[in-house]
DNA sequence: CCACACTACTAGAGCGCTCTAGGCCTAGAG
DNA sequence: CTCTAGGCCTAGAGCGCTCTAGTAGTGTGG
């Protein structure tokens, strides 16, 4: 119904105030040039008018867009998490200039990661952040020539490739910590086989047990609720482990799953430490302690390092290791 | 470590095919204009070359951007499902010129839906699709006097929105339509109280019962798993019904883990059924029959309404509804 | 043989900004 | 009093496209 006015231009201000309109550009941009006066008589002006810059105009005529391209996964909660807290980054992003800006560009079936990026590269931003991608190592090498890549929560190794990622062993290893302060003795490692980050996780896990001479064991599990429900008869024995460290969150609840329905109880009688702290395990009926990502401290380094490259194209790429941290909740407690 | 070249233009593009930029302009847009041999040529040097149009040179150039805003939410996994669809939706659309591209532009804790507006206003595009909106009518009224608002998957009334939602009171009925045709004859809705959507679910729950003339019973429950769990006393009693029509997910979750601690066989002695098809109803160890939206449909009309009031600034505002479909799961079953 | 229509193409003016080069003015130094 | 320095401001040339107007060239019918 309403009236759909022309858009007003920084002409508009201009002639509003009185002003030349390279004078209003510098006024709205906040850079030096201007002074107080004719700066408060612009914003009056832009205000009066409800004057916002035109973005596409502003990204054109700029010599640099200042614009970091995020390609991510919608059907990935984590993901959710993580741009969030890269929104919450670059815009307290104070060095080197500030002001820089997010272009999104999501993958799903039906829309390959190839086609994120090609939507980014036309919109000629500066760095691509790819959040957990699946391309293969050379592609993401490829892109790499054309522009600064970082890929965040996935480890990989692929030349002039910014890699920002948790430390899984330390992961594993913060959580056989928190078993051992319990008062767990008797351990197990619900391992993922061959998933990605499951060799780490395990390294983590032996590390640990092995500095604390406790008993342990590893056990075939994988990255599924079915897997862990399938272990479940090599766990749930009279002499079993009293504290499972599962590979994931859903081998943990298949796991959970299969110990409640055979009347195990839990953390009574033995105490599960998921991994990931994904949607599931914060469930009230879950409530499964784990261990999370510091989304945080991801996008911060990784904001730091896209721009740092995009600020010089010399810079060499490099990786970023992220503790992460356990998250207690009600699937751990002190053995019976 | 790669020779990060200048972006090559469409001017380049002309010198190499020895024609003018507005002939290559024509041949990439594929608009009628050019002979097939010049087409040909034009793209072959654009091929060799590596030529990518500039979005955003391409953006100010054109009239008009054909440009949807979308603002989500990155916590709800509903709406990354939406988006998808909207992409698919986008993509497939013929009619009216084609070629409408979406920008995203996230809510979260820290970074408000009027930022998302703002910042969708800034970029010029035609019509803006929020995803259940917590912003008040009002609110949505003001900026739908700027330009076309289509809010999806809320039931709001504000003065020349558009509103495509799914059709809670058909998606009650078709649960209990489910339930009937499995043989059940003692129904009970654990309702959702004042939460929003639930009078609609309840109407459609009497509407459904009333009319096949079960016995049915309506007991107060509410949107978290807690509610779900506090009212199992009410409805696990040897008397109580043979299934149940929880409010939503989360709900029906919460009751679901109280029957089955207190040795209730879900779907044997007690069927459930959810709302919503959340992403903890497809977990394999829940695995709820529940109401599910469509969000291919939802997205579908969405663009369309978007699409054609942005063609056509006088269109005037509609509702859409959209109709539910039940997800069978494993927690119905015939009565035992 | 000329008007006419139609196709294939080009010139060039925007789109709304940014940003360099330069003008004007007031001071302070010499 | 001249010279330079610096603060404030403006003109105008891009940025890489789109798109209108207009110029050949090619048939077609009268």
């Amino acid at each position: 119904m309403g009236e759909k006015s022309q858009p007003v231009t920084m002409a508009d201000v201009a002639a509003r105030a009185g002003v030349s309109r390279a004078l209003v550009s510098i006024v709205v941009r906040g850079v030096p040039g201007a002074s107080p006066a004719s700066r408060e008589k612009v914003l009056r002006a832009a205000a009066e008018l409800d004057y916002h810059p035109d973005q596409r105009a502003r990204l054109l005529g700029a010599a640099r867009s200042r614009t970091l391209g995020v390609v991510h996964d919608l059907r990935q909660p984590f993901h959710g998490e993580l741009v969030e807290s890269l929104y919450a980054a670059v815009e307290r992003d104070g060095r080197g200039g500030a002001g820089w800006r997010l272009a999104l560009e999501p993958t799903a079936p039906g829309r390959p990661p190839a086609t994120a990026v090609r939507a980014l590269l036309d919109h000629r931003c500066e760095a691509v952040l790819l959040l957990g991608p699946t391309s293969p190592a050379a592609e993401l090498a490829r892109l790499a020539e054309r522009l600064p890549v970082v890929v965040l929560a996935r480890a990989v190794e692929a030349a002039g490739v910014d890699v920002v990622r948790t430390d899984d062993e330390a992961g594993a290893r913060l959580a056989v910590e928190h078993l051992l302060a319990l008062g767990h003795r008797r351990l197990a490692h619900l391992h993922g086989g061959r998933a990605p980050g499951a060799a780490q996780r395990r390294a983590g896990y032996r590390a640990a047990v092995r500095a604390a001479g406790v008993r342990a064991e590893l056990v075939a599990g994988g990255p599924g609720e079915a897997d862990g429900q399938a272990a479940a008869p090599r766990l749930l024995h009279p002499d079993g482990p009293s504290a499972v460290l599962a590979f994931n969150d859903a081998c943990a609840v298949g796991l959970l799953a299969a110990a409640r329905a055979g009347g195990t109880a839990v953390p009574g009688r033995l105490s599960i430490v998921g991994y990931d702290d994904s949607a599931v395990a914060s469930l009230p009926s879950v409530a499964l302690t784990t261990v999370g990502q510091d989304a945080a401290a991801l996008a911060e380094h990784a904001v730091a390092r896209a721009v740092a490259r995009a600020e010089d194209p010399r810079a060499p790429a490099a990786e970023t290791v992220v503790a992460p941290r356990v998250v207690q909740r009600r699937t751990t407690a002190p053995p019976a």
